[in-house]
DNA sequence: GCCGTTTTCGGCCCGACTGTTTTCAGTCG
């Protein structure tokens, strides 16, 4: 059973309990274990395994789930989970993502109309029985009927690109507000997470506050890409863009700022965590400062809010509540790697294939960028539907790079490949040919939905190919559209490790696999991580900033990112 | 359900907004 599904019977657990009624913290604490095995850097099966470990070592598993875990990775049923299945009908966990009803509600709607899936529940709204139970009226009915149409329709979360150009707008926008004295965007958004459930916008509003804040949001709700504003009081404003994705504007006076980004920046878990450690000192932290009994002792800045308890201000990426504050006890932070320390591009598609530009113009728009080298890996034959490059075509390939690499100045064009790794195993081309070449990257096209044992085993085949210098985007997932292959991501890194390979970092924003957590693993590991675009067109090399976001989430450094290294300090690292 | 040199019991983050309430529960982030 892989982490995944652990954490996934816990949250389901956690999502039962709370629909029954239980201790709001036994809840949490069935979620945090959830979080805490989703975010293992390493297999839990491989530390259950381990008899030099226990499980109730890891954060927040105590003596009860560690048994539970180990009943599940032993194949077992858990006794526990089948009782609240039979008691809890099918289709209540559903009613309770509905916005505006929680495990109370839904359990009123259960008890007293016996509704029990989504179709019952419109039904009851529409023959006008829900509003005469204690606690609905004829607005909650509306809502909830607003809200099985909203559901039916989205629900998905954006990825973080679409997302940026959102706020980009939005801030855009808002500064042409007179009554506004300061604006920033907090929230998933911030902490750069690789898709976004909604939009958090704080503001600060000029002159008196009160009818400061009425301007701001005035002038929020006048914005043409807004579809309707669901929720407003005194400081708050709730809507949803055009799009469907749900937006939060608060207004905060400007000594409360540093607080108020602190908060909505979260994580939620973060914020548990942080005012938990600011309770032990006797404070008390909420989005307008920082307390001791009635006097704010700070709040217009983060830095401030989090000196007030001698923590670092973390970067937003890192703010998820993992490792960073055992970092921040051991040290100074660690230094996140940055757009501007990446040398190089190491997979890149060209008109050879099925790319948009020519080799040429790909390193103009490579050293426009301030990149000082650029592999050109185009597909293999296997690709046949892109052209995709045998022996010879691919060396007639190499030769122009060699030609081009002679009047190219302040930038350098290594010969690649992206190599498919067969169905049945293997690589696509052959050794003599990938011998030739300054970089090869094998990916996984076809066989997608191979077992979990194949596709584990074509890719290990591959990282034990002695001229493979990575893996490129290893779990093939695109992000809100394609699931990730079944793949062994522990075993693939263990002999990532063993062969002394890198793993790719795909920053295209529908893949950016590796993910976070995987990052993190293989940082742990010592497998070196590459950033790279797999851009087809010019425009496409932007991407960068995206994989970079990404692999700071990880926590990586420069040193953990192999292409912030020169071409020749990467060739060394290579073994070559 | 977890956790702990102030604790093995009694804590577990905190406030805004809505709707249905006559003072607050439920939900959300």
């Amino acid at each position: 059973m892989t982490n995944a599904e652990v954490a996934a019977v816990f949250d389901q657990i956690a999502d039962l309990l709370e629909f029954r009624g239980e201790n709001p913290f036994r809840v949490r604490a069935y979620r945090n274990a959830a979080r805490t095995i989703r975010d293992l850097p390493e297999a839990v099966a491989q530390i259950a395994a381990d008899p030099q470990r226990k499980l109730s070592d890891l954060e927040g598993i105590g003596k009860d789930l560690a048994e539970k875990i180990d009943t599940l990775l032993g194949g077992g049923s858990l006794p526990m989970l089948d009782d609240l299945l039979r008691e809890v009908p099918e289709g209540v966990l559903a009613i309770m993502r509905i916005p505006g009803l929680g495990p109370k509600r839904v359990a009123a709607l259960h008890k007293e109309l016996h509704i029990n899936s989504l179709e019952d529940l419109r039904a009851a709204c529409q023959s006008h029985r829900v509003r005469d139970l204690h606690g609905f009226g004829a607005k909650s009915e509306q809502a909830i009927l607003d809200g099985l149409d909203f559901a039916a329709r989205a629900e998905e979360r954006v990825l973080w690109a679409e997302a940026d150009q959102l706020v980009q707008e939005l801030l855009s926008h808002m500064r042409g507000c007179p009554a506004l004295a300061e604006i920033a965007p907090a929230g998933s958004y911030r902490r750069g997470k690789e898709t976004v459930g909604d939009l958090d916008l704080l503001a600060v509003a000029a002159g008196a506050p009160a009818c400061g804040s009425a301007a701001v949001m005035d002038y929020l709700a006048a914005y043409a890409g807004l579809a309707e504003v669901t929720a407003r009081g005194q400081t708050k404003l709730s809507a949803r863009l055009v799009g469907g994705l749900g937006l939060d504007l608060r207004v905060v006076p400007a000594e409360s700022f540093g607080a108020a980004l602190q908060y909505f920046t979260g994580s939620k878990a973060h914020n548990i965590v942080l005012r938990g450690l600011a309770k032990d000192r006797g404070l008390k932290i909420n989005e307008y400062g920082v307390f001791r009994g009635a006097t704010r002792i700070a709040g217009r800045t983060e830095e401030e809010v989090y000196g007030t308890l001698d923590l670092p201000c973390f970067p937003p990426e890192l703010r998820e509540a993992r490792r960073e504050f055992e970092w921040a006890q051991a040290g100074p932070l660690p230094r996140l790697v940055e757009l501007a320390d990446l040398c190089g591009d190491l997979h890149v598609h060209s008109t050879w294939t099925d790319g948009l530009a020519s080799i040429a113009d790909m390193a103009e728009a490579a050293k426009q960028r301030g990149l000082r080298y650029l592999a050109i890996t185009d597909h293999s034959k296997r690709v046949s539907m892109v052209n995709g490059l045998d022996a010879s075509r691919l060396r007639e390939q190499w030769a122009e790079i060699d030609r081009l690499n002679k009047r190219l100045r302040g930038i350098t064009v290594l010969k690649g490949v992206e190599v498919d790794i067969l169905e049945r195993g293997g690589l696509d081309l052959d050794d003599d040919v990938l011998a030739e070449a300054d970089w090869v990257v094998a990916s996984i096209h076809y066989g997608q939905n191979q077992s979990r044992e194949q596709i584990t085993r074509r890719a290990i085949g591959a990282l034990q190919n002695p001229h493979v210098s990575a893996m490129a985007h290893p779990t093939g997932r695109m992000l809100t559209k394609r699931k990730p292959y079944e793949i062994d991501l522990d075993a693939v890194m263990r002999a990532a490790r063993q062969h002394g390979k890198m793993l790719e970092l795909n920053a295209h924003p529908l893949r950016l696999d590796l993910d976070d957590v995987a990052c993190a693993a293989a940082k742990s590991l010592g497998i070196p991580v590459v950033i790279s675009t797999d851009s087809h067109r010019p425009e496409g090399l932007a991407a960068m900033r995206y994989g970079v976001l990404q692999a700071r989430r990880g926590g990586l450094t420069k040193h953990d990112v192999a292409n912030t290294r020169t071409w020749p300090q990467l060739k060394k690292l290579l073994g070559r």
